[in-house]
DNA sequence: TGGGTATATATGGGATAGCATGGGTCGCTA
DNA sequence: TAGCGACCCATGCTATCCCATATATACCCA
C-alpha cells in the first residue's frame, strides 16, 4: 500500500492530541518522524502530507520558473503556514491550535486519504463537503467506470 | 529538519529581548552564534537568516550578471542595512530599535519560516498580508498538487 | 464452526524535561 | 558615576515521554 486511502474518523483528547490512523502512517513508512500540516488552501480544512513530499516540493519549487509573486504566495501560505508535527510512541500528532480553529476542528476529525496527501476536516465540515462533492459529480454525469473505460481507449490508442 | 517551517509568535521583553523558536535555532545549527536581520525589500517587514546564508548570498551576487545599479541597491539595502545580532545563552536576540520601528514590532513578533529565510512581522500587519496572500492564491486557484504535478512535469521533460 | 485467546490500535492520564519569559547582577563604557 | 548591555539564575507553562486501559480485529485450536 503506497497511497493514503478512505477516511477515519479519530477523537481529539483535551491534551489536543489525535491518533493518526495506521494504515496512514504504514504509508508515511516506518522511518517517518511525524507529518507536516497546513491550511488547504480551497476548504476550511487543513492537509497533511509526509516530510519528504514537503522537501520534494521544495526541490520543485527551484526547478520551476515561477513568477515572483506566486513564490511569495507559496511560500508564506505553504511553508509559512505549515507545521511539522512529530509524532509521540505511540503514532499521536498535537495539532497547533491555529491549525484546528481555522479547520472548525474540536474533538473529533476525519482522516481523507487523497493518495500522495490526506486532509484533516472537523466531521460536520466534511459530511457537507462530501455531500456537495457528490451532487456535483452526478451533475456532471462522472462515474468512476466512465473514467477507466476513457482511460482504457487513451491508452489503447497510444500503444 | 533543514529549513525554516511555521510560523510562531514570541514577545519582546521591555529590555527588547526576542526568543528565536527552538525549531528556528535547530535548523541554524548548533554552532550559529546568532542570525542576520535586515529590512525586507518589499514588505514593512524583517528578513532574517543565517550568517552563512548572508556569504552564499554575496557569492551569488558574483555569479549574477546584474546592472551596475542592482548592485548598488543590494550592497547598500541589504548589507549596508542589515544587522547582526547574537543569541544569550537562552537563545534570545535583541533587534535593533531601527529596525523594529520599521517594521512596526512593538511587544510581539511573529517569526514565519520561509524555507531558506524567515520573516520578522508585527502580528497585525502579518495577519493582514497573511488574508491578502491567501486569497491571492485561492483566486489563482493554486493547490499542492497542481504544483508539484507541474514541477513532475518539469522534470521529466528536462531528463 | 464456534469459542477463546492474542495482537494491534486507539485513547486516557501522570510525570518530566524543554522552552519561552522575566528579573537581577556584574562589568564595561561614556 | 550613571547608563547600557551581557551574562546568570529563577519560574511557569507546554509539549513530550512513558505507562495503563479499552476495544476491535485477527488468529488458533478444539
Amino acid at each position: 500500500m503506497a497511497v493514503f486511502l478512505s477516511s477515519f474518523v479519530n477523537r481529539v483528547d483535551k491534551k489536543g492530541r489525535v491518533s493518526v490512523p495506521a494504515s496512514f502512517r504504514a504509508v508515511l513508512g516506518p522511518d517517518a518522524t511525524g507529518i507536516v500540516v497546513f491550511r488547504s488552501l480551497q476548504y476550511d480544512a487543513l492537509d497533511g502530507c509526509s516530510i519528504a513530499h514537503l522537501e520534494l516540493l521544495s526541490q520543485s519549487l527551484d526547478k520551476l520558473d515561477l513568477p515572483p509573486e506566486a513564490y511569495e504566495l507559496i511560500e508564506t501560505t505553504i511553508f509559512g503556514g505549515s507545521h511539522q508535527v512529530p509524532f509521540d510512541s505511540e503514532g499521536r500528532v498535537s495539532l497547533p491550535q491555529a491549525l484546528t480553529e481555522a479547520a472548525s476542528i474540536t474533538d473529533e476529525v476525519v482522516f481523507v486519504g487523497r493518495r500522495k496527501t490526506f486532509q484533516l476536516w472537523s466531521p460536520e465540515k466534511f459530511a457537507a463537503h462530501d455531500a456537495a462533492t457528490r451532487s456535483a459529480a452526478r451533475a456532471k454525469d462522472l462515474s468512476l467506470s466512465k473514467i477507466i473505460a476513457a482511460a482504457s481507449l487513451k491508452m489503447e490508442g497510444s500503444v
